[in-house]
DNA sequence: TTAGTATTGTAATGATTACTACAAAAGTAA
DNA sequence: TTACTTTTGTAGTAATCATTACAATACTAA
């Protein structure tokens, strides 16, 4: 290895700079800001990822995208997966206040970013789709094994599920209270009781 | 009445900004952006508009204010205002692609605006919780009446479906297509039958 | 040591931002 | 006409934007 150290894990930077667009998004949030929170000056930014402030976005959604992965592999060593999904779901209303105001940065994105920015929108999209055939599949499964006891299509019930992601972030910032939230995400997973 | 006589009038020019805020949000919206839309220099809407975008933007979250309060009376004259209001939700599912990507104005400022401008913030949200209140003022009614027979509290079924429109606002940019969000509208609203 | 290499922070770049100063334009009232 | 008023488009302003040029730095390899 040749070269000057260096002193920032690419990890770190990309996690903090996800704090900032997470909360902000990405037109509102500059390279000064991204610079001030990461400790790391332009320079470096530009010379540790080549596209840029774009780039750094990218990345922050590539790392929810690993987390995806992550919740499937739970999905998969799991005897009870529905059981995974709705605890999943309910945990949602035990987040602190800052997390509800936030809202699903991938969610948040699609948002902001159709009619501005096509390729970013389409990770974004590409991303809710995934979890969305995930949540399909579970409901599948379990329909198989009787678990789950309604009759419409898995599919439909995917949808419905990836409806309801997108509805509960924005409710929690409307109400980043836990007792309503956890009222409401009760009652929309009696759809796949 | 004296002065040099308006060219444009104060709706049109608030219809035009609002129709690009709509599409591409506040912070993606540019000063030129609205300057070329509206046809009207920029110091035209700076006397105008005193407050600048920003006034601009508030002027455009009122007309959906008014398209509330629109709806509102069309709910007093209703005899049946459970009827309208499934219909408000099924027709969503007949606008064009366009309408679908650009969602609702209101929820998505409320996505755009946290931790970026309080203001414009609070407005989007108020306008959210007032559209809830009409959802519960609806529902509480109509179980009196006997219209809808679910005994879940009326407040909560008004939260439930301020959650869906926020959802299905997310889902109709996923999948802009009739028959998808029909079906899922129906799913949805078989909740307050 | 010495040469080579990659990272760092700073300072500049040119473009774009929201906003404003201002004079010309276009009307009314006397 | 003349005086007055308001709107209009243009040409600025200062600030901020994303990006880059570059020299100093800090390491490895020889």
């Amino acid at each position: 290895m040749k070269g000057r150290p260096n002193i920032h894990r690419d990890e770190e930077l990309v996690h903090k700079a996800q704090q900032l667009f997470w909360e902000r998004g990405y037109s509102a949030t500059s390279l000064s800001d991204l610079s001030k929170a990461t400790g790391a000056g332009a320079g470096s930014l530009y010379n540790t990822f080549k596209g840029g402030k774009k780039e750094l976005f990218r990345r922050s959604l590539q790392e929810r995208r690993e987390a995806l992965h992550a919740f499937e592999r739970d999905v998969e060593n799991s005897d009870n997966p529905v059981a995974l999904l709705k605890a999943f779901f309910l945990g949602i209303a035990d987040a602190d206040t800052e997390a509800h105001l936030r809202g699903c940065i991938v969610a948040n994105t699609v948002v902001e970013m159709t009619f501005v920015d096509r390729e970013l929108e389409a990770e974004a999209m590409q991303l809710l789709q995934d979890t969305e055939a995930l949540y399909t599949t579970i409901i599948r499964d379990a329909q198989k094994k009787g678990t789950i006891k309604s009759r419409q299509p898995a599919d439909v019930l995917g949808k419905y599920l990836i409806t309801f992601w997108c509805g509960i972030n924005s409710l929690r910032r409307i109400y980043p209270d836990r007792d309503i939230l956890k009222q409401q995400i009760a009652l929309q997973l009696q759809m796949i009781d």
